[in-house]
DNA sequence: CGAACGATTGACCCAACTCAAATGCGGTGG
DNA sequence: CCACCGCATTTGAGTTGGGTCAATCGTTCG
């Protein structure tokens, strides 16, 4: 949508789009690759709130009101996205009306998804969060292999503990337990689904 | 905005005025009174997702996304609220441009504001996150009195443990602490932040 | 006055965090 | 091709925050 009041960009591997506190100047929308938002919290841990994946707009609608960036926006994977100015964003909104509701639509669904991920951070232990996490992550980032049995996914633990709100500590403890379970199979920066159903009943379960 | 097309209806204390998983058909603004937005985990334990008070409105975003509520709408006062079915905001979103303009914006404060509280839970102990969720929760629900220096917030325990992901004992013991430094004083169903600053300072310095 | 409910307190215990150290893997440069 | 370095991961041991349970107390309200 919009394609031409907006401007496409390449963006390598590790180079920020923006940073926490930034006023936020310019929305995006990811054509290709992969983009890591996350929170900073005061005293160096951080929190990882999304992993963008082609499809996906970011730093959209906080363009649209004049704020500041609540998280950051590095790129893992290089990339290309398309971008629009915070005031371009408003002036189309205000043309299209229809843009702004289908923006409603699409924020109400993350909201919904934010709103499960704190529930399970409230409400949850690490084995539960990080399967929680794992299956979150994996409906946008992974590649399925032989009809969605098996979802590959290139994460490091580092990540998925962020994700889960633990330490890397933890997340090889419980990864090397489903290991020997045969629930996933994990490989340096790689972590392979074989079982997601017994992940899915884990998260149900408690 | 929009008073003509909805309706005003007035909600007792106790009653629902959705739940979680109802078709999302309708959104409501908050005139009068006081809305707690909860999400149910599977086992039993809830968290508290908002508290509502005058002049906020909740379940408008999902109505007019044709999803289901992500959570339940109860009612713990007497309250009186302006609702639009959920077609009726969709045609003023695509009639009127600037209210949809404001929504985004207005759904972008929030979003932030729920990310905020993720980086909570994910990152801090429960006593920085008491602290946390009284912060919040006060900057819509308390009534100041003397100049701001007292916040009198009407909140369980219980409310207060399912905000900040935890439980009725370690909030009691936390607040015993802080009644102790004469940082806040209790009562039931009632708590007056007589500190806000050194509660403030929890919550920045770790 | 008594029932119901919120709050308190103590004792116990375990999940998970921390720290330290070892191990393995990948890429690089000689 | 091998040696090396840096980074991700693993593993063990020790510690503890805070969750759980049980019992009690206080207060509100019918």
């Amino acid at each position: 949508m919009f394609i031409g009041a907006g401007q496409l960009r390449y963006a390598p591997s590790n180079i920020y789009l923006f940073h926490q506190e930034d006023p936020a100047a310019v929305g995006y929308f990811l054509l290709e690759g992969k983009v890591r938002l996350a929170q900073l919290a005061p005293g160096g841990k951080q929190v990882i709130v999304d992993i963008i994946s082609p499809g996906r707009y970011f730093g959209f609608f906080v363009a649209s009101a004049n704020m500041t960036y609540p998280i950051s926006a590095e790129v893992i994977e290089d990339s290309t996205v398309y971008c629009w100015e915070a005031e371009t964003i408003r002036e189309l909104v205000l043309r299209f009306p229809r843009v702004a509701l289908n923006s409603m639509e699409l924020i109400a669904k993350r909201f919904a998804r934010l709103q499960d991920r704190m529930q399970m951070l409230a409400t949850e232990r690490v084995e539960q969060r990080i399967a929680h996490a794992l299956l979150d992550v994996s409906q946008f980032v992974g590649k399925e292999i032989e009809n969605g049995a098996m979802i590959d996914l290139a994460l490091s633990h580092q990540d998925l503990a962020e994700m889960a709100g633990t330490n890397i500590y933890s997340v090889s403890r419980v990864l090397r337990k489903w290991e020997d379970d045969d629930i996933v199979s994990t490989g340096r920066q790689r972590i392979r689904l074989c079982n997601p159903a017994h992940l899915r009943l884990l998260v149900e379960g408690g």
